[in-house]
DNA sequence: ACCTTCCCATACGTGTGCGTATGGAAATTA
DNA sequence: TAATTTCCATACGCACACGTATGGGAAGGT
């Protein structure tokens, strides 16, 4: 029979595919060129449907939005920090972090992001929440390292600086100069 | 006699200004919102004017928008470098001018500007230009202060982007820890 | 007084994008 | 099989914003 093969996807799988797929293109599309790129008509033209499906999972285009900001909040801080792959020497284990940055663009929303929500106070409040979890995780990093708090907390406050710094710095460098600049800034860091 | 050239408000310079009240409401909304704030009839209306005169002045909006960005350029760079009253020496100027910069929130308007020309290529190259003359005023600072080169290099690129990163950190911290923080960054990268 | 130029107002056409109303097909349940 | 739910297509109304066409007033020149 036709009956179109009814196994795994129960539907409420395919309705959590879908719905993330919505999400996924806006994701791309805010990266590519800023909040006003998430249309809700264009992202129908690149996913293949038409907004009966956008506002089928969305109530409107604001509450699509601040869903598309806890997106990207839970991805841009599970990336970095849930990876236990970094070595156990604590210098070597900042190196390592401050290289993964670099090498995976793990800033590269954030201009888009921080352009969008600035006076946003609701929408600021989330990215706050997300430079207070990831600074911490850097704050960590230098504490583990032997540096007191402050010492840690100006360390980390610079660190991360740079790594939304160089998320500006249109003059793209070549991936191996990005990185040995930031392991020649970390140097610098964990000096003294 | 009356031949152009005498009084005050000779016709040029009430066009310049009619002309420059524009780009300075452009400026105010972009730092407001992020490039889609800056709308034809929104800044008419703030301007108490209509687009009859927006479309005198400008040949539609994307010129208005290049005219926009060189004006950016234009006075985020003047603002910084042409301030005659630093210290001499050496050490002393380089503070001077790192708290000249968190003292008049100089990077405020780069998260929009970056998010707005991130994927143009024609108006990147014009930030591009502006990095790279805040970038050389900065190293040479370095380089007065006795580094060498690769040393100014990398301390200029530190401090460069301490600097716009600053923009991005939404917890707003008070002015006098701002200040704190910079001087305290900064005495980091002239140690060694 | 006439003309010209500068500067802006008014009015309109058009495109785009949001949201809604409604229909319908497939899948699930009864 | 009938009924219901799920998920999306189609079609429409509407508001906003760009650009243009046209008019007109004020100022200066002749």
């Amino acid at each position: 029979m036709s009956t179109r093969g009814g196994e795994k996807p129960s539907k409420s799988v395919v309705d959590k595919q879908s719905k993330k797929s919505w999400l996924d293109a806006a994701l791309q599309a805010l990266a590519s060129g800023g909040i006003d790129q998430v249309r809700v008509e264009s992202l129908a033209k690149k996913l293949g449907v038409t907004k009966g499906s956008f506002y089928w999972h969305f109530k409107d285009r604001e509450q699509f939005l601040d869903e598309l900001l806890n997106f990207w909040a839970e991805q841009s801080t599970q990336a970095v920090i849930a990876n236990p792959n970094y070595p156990t020497e604590s210098k070597a284990r900042v190196k390592a972090v401050a290289e993964d940055i670099v090498r995976h663009d793990l800033g590269k929303m954030d201009p888009h992001i921080r352009s969008w929500t600035q006076y946003d106070k609701r929408r600021a409040r989330v990215v706050v929440k997300i430079d207070k979890v990831r600074f911490e995780f850097l704050r960590d990093l230098f504490l583990a390292a032997g540096f007191s708090m402050s010492g840690s907390d100006l360390r980390a406050q610079s660190l991360y600086r740079y790594v939304l710094g160089e998320q500006f710095i249109s003059v793209r460098e070549s991936m191996s100069q990005r990185l040995q600049r930031m392991q020649a800034h970390v140097d610098l860091l964990l000096q003294a």
